[in-house]
DNA sequence: TTAGGGTTAG
């Protein structure tokens, strides 16, 4: 290391030569080297706020502390690595690269760099940027001012680039720009078939169709368009843009097509929610790896069909490839919606037995499958045992989330205060999580309190679905005037969900005139917006106001749109069974209406009075009222679990939307009644009934 | 001595 320069970096960050200049890259000019210290001295002086002083040949002394918090001890061990480094030849500058565990690091990393002249060589810059790319601590900012360091950038700089830009759809601008900066080299670089693979990406993450098709045509221009890795890019581009007959033309056209091809094609299917063709092409395929399978069972999923993913899954581990994570938490979450607790333990032995690696999505998925099919005392033990995971934000999520769905606002409060201590950063589903929790457990102040905070101590801006939660929060809590004053103050326009919420609360609360009100605004925003009209006629009929409930119920019907059915299922012994109200579809009919009879005589003597007012539909006879009321699905679920069930054992159910009333009232009986635990699981949160009390303390 | 495509919560 005696050959070696010092550049001193002190003051006010500026580069001072202490005395000779590198001369370990040969071809590296004076001219050149000075270019780069003058570029380095500008990026320093205008970004850095930990300065550097190189002193004698090897004691690098951290003059950090002067301007800013002291050092970390990580820093030390990165002292004596570059040292080290120093002593060695500088072809070890790309593992040195990639030891780095800081921004910090990869900045000494690069002062080093050109203090050496490395900078200037081409395969270096190019770890560098990657590095400053794609590693966890990337930079994106500080990428771009190091590549226009580069005096004359190669064909991998500007790959680097660009690839940089794709990851997220506000950047894929920038990664268009990059490429058309690329074209007007003087022609001294020709784009290849890399620089296409990344552009199609970003054109299908956040351009235009236009760009798109500028894009393409280059690719024809330079003669790449056939190549295999380009075709399917474009095919991916686009799917993404949801054009699946341009995507088909250049599928069926493409000479060259494999695995991917088709992949990519079923995937663009999913993306539009086109099962069935989805279906058909999968069907269709010679050959069928992980992928293909996970992309089929995570389209079932999202269109929500659950049972249809968990058959393919069956299918997917007698017939086809071994499932990955990604296939697991695709059936996890259909299981956690289909509340099928055994299927979803046996997933989770899956994972253990066969040794696949947890990672944080996984573990999410893991956790919100116990939630969701009431395990949550279980959830949180899972959620305590994986050590390893704890500082990803994503089972946090879940487990708040979780506490949330079961009225434990407490928990998932103090859950939330932990992940601060941990160091975990919240993101925005980190809080509508938690200000779920907050409206579920009628906690106003609090959850007032953490929507500022989200903004001011956590850079998180609100966006329409917290805003929505809160809304939810006050309206629930009564507070309607408020409710509908954050709505007026939010900076983005309100959509039918949210005045939908606003509206759900002025139905529990009875304020008819407002919910008129707000039901006339959503009737002018979206005229189709079925629930919200649903609501609205449900407030009538609560108020007695039958003649105005039944017009809207026409219109409904007129407009020849249907409004969810309500639907309640369970499972026994791994088969499903669904009910709708009145059903008398299921083979075990007869048997179930008998013990529905003998059921509602027992909850009379046991003092139970249905609540005639929940009947939403004009009927005239009081005793009608009470036949529609006594054969709601979730009463129908509940009486076939209690007849296929030992007695003692817990009875899980699922409705696809809210519990009523009178089933909510009625099932404290039963519970009782029966001495059974009763879980339920509405649209939105969970009851857990256990001898005549539910876990809601009836705020729901 | 440098690189490439498809699947994952509310």
């Amino acid at each position: 290391m005696a050959m070696a320069s010092q550049i001193g970096i002190v003051g006010a960050g500026q580069f001072v030569r202490t005395h000779n200049i590198p001369r370990l890259a040969a071809d590296v000019s004076d001219v050149a080297f000075k270019a780069i210290c003058n570029r380095a001295e500008k990026y320093f002086a205008v970004e850095e706020s930990e300065l550097w002083e190189y002193k004698g040949d090897t004691e690098i002394v951290d003059n950090s502390s002067k301007l800013g918090p002291p050092m970390v001890s990580a820093s030390k061990t990165s002292v004596t690595s570059l040292q080290k480094f120093a002593l060695n030849s500088k072809l070890k500058v790309v593992p040195l690269l990639e030891s780095c565990m800081s921004l910090k690091q990869i900045k000494q990393a690069h002062a080093h760099m050109i203090t050496t002249g490395l900078i200037l060589r081409p395969i270096p810059a190019n770890k560098l940027l990657k590095l400053l790319a794609f590693s966890s601590f990337a930079s994106l900012s500080y990428a771009h001012r190091v590549f226009d360091q580069i005096p004359t950038p190669d064909l991998f700089h500007f790959n680097t680039m660009i690839k940089s830009h794709i990851l997220s759809p506000t950047s894929s601008h920038d990664a268009l720009m990059l490429f058309r900066s690329m074209m007007m080299q003087g022609s001294s670089i020709l784009p290849n078939q890399y620089t296409f693979v990344f552009v199609l990406k970003a054109c299908g993450n956040g351009l235009g169709v236009l760009e798109g098709e500028q894009v393409r045509v280059h690719a024809i221009k330079v003669g790449l368009e056939g190549n295999l890795f380009v075709t399917n890019a474009l095919i991916g581009m686009y799917a993404k843009w949801g054009s699946v007959e341009d995507a088909t033309k250049v599928f069926d056209w493409s000479t060259d097509r494999d695995l991917y091809s088709w992949n990519i094609m079923v995937g663009g299917y999913v993306g539009l929610g086109k099962m069935n063709r989805a279906m058909e092409l999968f069907n269709g395929m010679r050959e069928r790896d992980v992928v293909s399978w996970s992309t089929i069972i995570a389209g079932y999923v999202q269109v929500g069909c659950f049972m249809e993913a968990l058959d393919l899954f069956h299918r997917m581990l007698q017939e086809g490839p071994k499932p990955n994570q990604f296939t697991l938490v695709s059936a996890l979450t259909a299981c956690a919606n289909l509340v099928a607790l055994d299927q979803g333990r046996w997933i989770h032995v899956y994972i253990g037995k066969n040794k696949i690696t947890m990672n944080e999505r996984l573990l999410a998925s893991l956790i919100d499958m116990y939630v969701k099919c009431g395990e949550i005392e279980f959830a949180s033990k899972v959620f305590s045992n994986e050590h390893g995971l704890k500082h990803k934000v994503w089972p946090w999520n879940a487990m708040i989330g979780g506490f949330a769905m079961h009225g434990k606002s407490k928990e998932a409060i103090h859950l939330f205060e932990q992940m601060k201590i941990e160091k975990v950063s919240a993101n925005n589903v980190t809080f509508v999580a938690l200000l779920n929790a907050c409206s579920h457990g009628d906690m106003v102040e609090e959850g007032r309190n953490y929507f500022k905070l989200m903004a001011s101590s956590y850079g998180i801006e609100p966006q329409i679905e917290h805003y929505g939660c809160m809304v939810d929060l006050l309206g629930r809590a009564g507070l309607l005037k408020e409710a509908e004053e954050t709505i007026s103050s939010m900076p983005v326009a309100p959509d039918a969900a949210i005045w939908g919420a606003l509206l759900g609360a002025c139905r529990i609360h009875k304020d008819i005139e407002r919910g008129e009100r707000i039901g006339n605004i959503v009737k002018e925003l979206d005229p189709n917006h079925i629930g919200c009209q649903v609501l609205l006629a449900n407030m009538y009929s609560v108020c007695g106001r039958w003649k105005e409930a039944r017009i809207i119920r026409e219109n409904i019907e007129v407009s020849g749109r249907k409004k969810t059915p309500g639907c309640t299922s369970i499972e026994l012994n791994g088969r499903f069974h669904q009910f709708l109200v009145g059903d008398r579809s299921h083979p075990e009919t007869k048997q179930l209406y008998l013990f529905l009879d003998e059921m509602a005589s027992k909850l009379k003597i046991a003092g139970y009075v249905p609540r005639l007012g929940e009947v939403l539909l004009d009927i005239d006879e009081e005793e009608d009222k009470e036949t529609a009321l006594s054969e709601h699905s979730e009463k129908l679920a509940i009486a076939f679990g209690l007849m296929n069930t030992a007695p003692g054992t817990p009875i899980r159910i699922v409705k696809n939307l809210r519990v009523c009333g009178d089933c909510h009232q009625a099932t404290k009986y039963i519970s009782k009644v029966y001495d059974r635990e009763i879980i339920v699981r509405d649209r939105i949160r969970y009851h857990h009934f256990k001898g005549e009390n539910c876990s809601c303390k009836d705020y729901w």
